[in-house]
DNA sequence: ATTTAACTTTTTTGGTAAAATAGTCAGGAA
DNA sequence: TTCCTGACTATTTTACCAAAAAAGTTAAAT
């Protein structure tokens, strides 16, 4: 007694996910996954047609539950200022959780996986979109100060990339006595109420 | 009829500075540096006892050059919010002349070697010094808005350090159509903008 | 005190066979 | 048909070693 198509799909990709967010892409088999699992390689292949895929999916998926997350969020707050303060909260929680998980590999890998390459580029496309569509809306309302929201929101999504990167990087040279993730959401967090007070949020309100 | 031992000293320092700053510490060999010096390797060897001193000296030599002209600047200007908006410039400006000399090597590799590594952490000090320094001065001035001077300086030290390890990778996967030296003036200008008014300096003076 | 040619030692590179892993297929069970 | 398996092939990674390159040394010359 078999369980549904979609079902088995999903038990799939938590298992994969459970194995790749430990130790990469590179480091799974798929006789692991498969094992894990208690199938063989080939139903895996059934239906996933390649590790690729497969792993591509893992990632997909993790995305599309953040800015689901995101979306709701900010169909229920009416003030720009507070979206962008959640969506740093959310932005934090999404990834330490990735990082507690050990996704690390995939964005530390130095020969960039085309795979992982398209799917950041997708990211950080539809982040673009999401946080630009706040800072027009709250320059709109006066909410903001700010000249350009495409300038500011390259700004901001470089920043965040740049300190994502660098805690990566400081996680795998362990011996670096600095590695920790409080350190990380601190300056997520620091950083969050600087850059509203910067773009003329008042601060009182920035209680990340 | 020979140099003086500090000028030969420095003649070397150019010659490898040259090589190194084209094809970082790996790529470039000590006869080719010896080649360009028109003297051999063991003459060489008579100056610098090892090939990583010799790289050492070359960065510690520009990081100095960097550090006075910061404290020199320092030395003239009495108000906090314009030392770190000078700051920023010298920083640029340096980091600026590094890539297009494509020092890129130097960050990006991979395995770091102990000697950058070391560097790094000595620039690192230094830098944190500099910094929270002027924004303790601020915070005793009311120039700044500011809980804490020291982790300020963390976060303010870890966006420099973040956007300028992106931007090296970004660099170095060169089929990356936004790479520009451009993108990263720009996203270092907005930034001091932003984060000065962020924490209370007037916005009219971030003239960057 | 400096420099060199010739030397030794260490590291990197290139090639290759063996092992591991991705991916396929003919057929069997549900 | 839909799902799955064992046994297969094709590709990639690893482990090894010898040759080449580069770091570093030394004895002797200027």
């Amino acid at each position: 007694m078999g369980m549904a198509r979609l079902d088995k799909h999903t038990a799939i990709l938590d298992a994969a996910q459970k194995r790749f967010s430990f130790y990469g892409l590179t480091k799974v088999t798929m006789d692991e996954i498969a094992e894990d699992l208690g199938i063989s390689k080939a139903a895996l292949y059934y239906y996933f047609p390649a590790k690729e895929e497969l792993f591509r999916q893992v990632i997909a998926r993790g995305h599309s539950e953040f800015f689901d997350l995101v979306e709701d969020a900010n169909k229920t707050i009416p003030v720009a200022g507070e979206k962008i303060l959640r969506y740093f909260q959310l932005y934090l929680a999404f990834f330490s959780k990735l990082l507690n998980l050990n996704l690390i590999s995939v964005n530390t890998v130095d020969i960039i996986h085309p795979i992982v390459k398209n799917l950041f580029a997708e990211f950080t496309k539809k982040e673009y979109d999401l946080i630009e569509s706040i800072l027009h809306e709250g320059k709109k309302n006066n909410e903001f100060k700010i000249d350009s929201p495409q300038k500011t929101t390259v700004l901001l999504q470089h920043i965040m990339q740049g300190l994502r990167m660098r805690f990566f990087k400081a996680a795998r040279n362990r011996d670096n006595e600095e590695f920790d993730i409080n350190m990380y959401e601190n300056d997520i967090r620091l950083f969050a109420k600087i850059f509203l007070v910067g773009i003329g949020f008042p601060a009182e309100n920035a209680c990340l």
